[in-house]
DNA sequence: ACAAACTACGTTAGCGCTAACGTAAACCTA
DNA sequence: TAGGTTTACGTTAGCGCTAACGTAGTTTGT
């Protein structure tokens, strides 16, 4: 290239550099670029000045090593895909980017050891604080976190006693809730389509508040198919072909992990001559995008995601500065009837 | 807590504690732990051993500043709704993290001046690479870059004289490998669904190349909804509300911005007694994950994306390390036929 | 008017690590 | 065995910035 030539590639400047074209100390400079007491209005202003014409920004690395705390947060979500992690995380890197904290994402892929690793990697960058999911981390990831004093919250999951802080949906109590929506439609056999037991802990959960409402009842899930190791469109569409092979089960109800599987089932039923809700209810989880464009809307319970990951960051932010704020913030789901359930009561 | 009274706290374990407990300098701790040359494998060891039980990790930081860089990762992505950067994104996260390479996110909302600022802020990091989204920077973010001497690799878009590398999609190409299929079908009337001009560039690209091979046939877009400012499945389904409104056009295929639009697209028809394809052909983009469960597949142009993703940290890394490599990889795009247009030539 | 208090700077000493260089000991080579 | 080469360390000097302290000059109170 030829410009490469025409600017003779002068190194990146430095505070030194903005101090002697102002004729000040660094110190000044420093104060000045950092908006902090103990300089004159005046020589704010002209320091500001040269330090925009000279093109000078502070190097992060050094400022967090002379702090020892930087201000970047890590973020470890399980997964991006999906976009349930990926709104949630929209939400705090919009909140945290306003503070001017920058987001260091780590996909964990529901790993409790790939976590781990992650948090010990990421503790060496000082970050200003780190975001974990779910409440579910190894004895390990939580001694290294205590010793290295920085705040952690954990989101999505909630619990009364978190590390430090925490934003979540009770999601054992979102389950029953759901749970006791479709017992009052006097559904009666319900099965279950969700991923292998263990690597969604929330939707294990959700399982289990589904299990409790129907157990109080005596009534057991008819089938739980847990094969896929992904909740895609396509997995909900394949373990609801199996389910419907299978003639020994007969469920009435098929509660799926979240909306996009539920979906695939939903095309599943349609495609093979089975009527929904008519012969067979299909619930879903988290209100996603697509069930805003459906004729026949998918029962789900909606949780506010993006809203939480301002939550978050606002709680994070908070415990950064070293405000007394409370510890924690329960979100709740909210069940939204559609029409892939039956609308009243039926035996 | 009564953990924190029986832990007395004590500070992050730095090398020098290591140093002591192994009765060596720090200077050997250092070689021991980044694995380099000029300590013997004996030592090395039992360096290793004492760290680990220490819990001594390098300070990132001070690493960073010491080798005047760092081994983060700037990325910039327009969204992480809708899953396609979301997918790159991984790719480039898993090859990366791989290398040892963390990433820094920014989500630019499609704008010139945020992507600005934000490689601006994201220099003073020190990072050891740059990844934009798209060929369209601003020259001060070019110039900022240069000066920086960071690698830069450009992604999605794809150019010959990238600022540095690039690996893309010719999407011009891509729109109007589609024109040519419809084209090749006998559609005549095409119409175009996707968000404001400006807004996605890629997008802008395609129907560029769309409207380029039916004007070859003297044909022009019948019209154009271009309302929205977010691609979705709900956005998707509202314009073409608009487009059947409109008494005074007269579509036979609607092409959209990508495939979760025209399901929405597919969703109004469906709803409004419009059939497809036999009253009007729908077309999408990227083949996304809803189509491989949907009964009427629709049409789309199948971008690798998650490939796409691995390939550019590859080159990234490679011209990290100071490797000579090609500067370029331009990816095409599948068209798939779906059932959402006719099978074959008619008129 | 003079000590006390404040303001606006500058100077010094690190933050935790590594590149570069120095040096002693071990290993060759003819 | 003398001289050179290699290996395995240690020592020194920063990387670019800020906290903490020092010191003039200015303001305030009585």
């Amino acid at each position: 290239m030829i410009l490469n030539k025409k600017t003779p590639q002068k190194p990146k400047p430095k505070i030194e550099e903005v101090a002697e074209a102002a004729g000040v100390s660094i110190m000044s400079v420093s104060r000045a670029m950092r908006g902090v007491e103990g300089i004159s209005q005046k020589k704010r202003e002209q320091i500001l000045k040269i330090a925009r014409r000279i093109g000078y920004y502070p190097n992060n690395v050094a400022v967090s090593l002379a702090a020892s705390s930087s201000n970047l947060v890590g973020v470890s979500v399980p997964t991006l895909f999906g976009t349930v992690f990926s709104e949630i995380y929209d939400g705090m890197r919009s909140t945290l980017e306003k503070s001017g904290f920058a987001t260091i994402i780590d996909v964990s892929d529901y790993s409790i050891t790939h976590e781990e690793a992650w948090v010990e990697r990421m503790i060496s960058w000082q970050p200003a604080g780190l975001v974990l999911t779910g409440v579910d981390h190894s004895q390990r990831t939580r001694d290294a976190l205590r010793r290295a004093k920085i705040p952690v919250l954990e989101i999505w999951d909630y619990t009364d006693d978190p590390i430090d802080l925490c934003v979540g949906i009770n999601h054992v109590q979102a389950g029953a809730q759901m749970g006791e929506h479709l017992a009052q439609l006097g559904y009666q056999n319900p099965a279950y389509v969700g991923v292998q037991s263990g690597k969604d802990l929330r939707a294990d959960r959700r399982l289990q508040g589904l299990e409790m409402v129907f157990l109080d009842a005596e009534r057991e899930f008819c089938a739980k198919d847990r094969l896929a190791t992904v909740a895609t469109f396509e997995s909900g569409y394949q373990a609801t072909a199996r389910l419907f092979e299978d003639e020994n089960i007969n469920p009435d109800v098929i509660c799926y992990l979240h909306d996009n599987m539920a979906f695939g089932g939903l095309m599943y039923c349609e495609q093979n001559g089975i009527s929904c809700p008519e012969d067979i209810g299909i619930v879903g989880y988290n209100g996603l995008a697509i069930n805003e464009v459906l004729a026949k809307r998918i029962t789900t319970a909606i949780t506010p995601r993006y809203k939480m990951g301002q939550d978050s960051a606002s709680l994070l932010i908070a415990k950064i500065l070293g405000a007394q704020t409370k510890s924690t913030i329960s979100h709740s789901v909210i069940i939204e009837q559609g029409e892939t359930t039956r609308s009243q009561f039926e035996n």
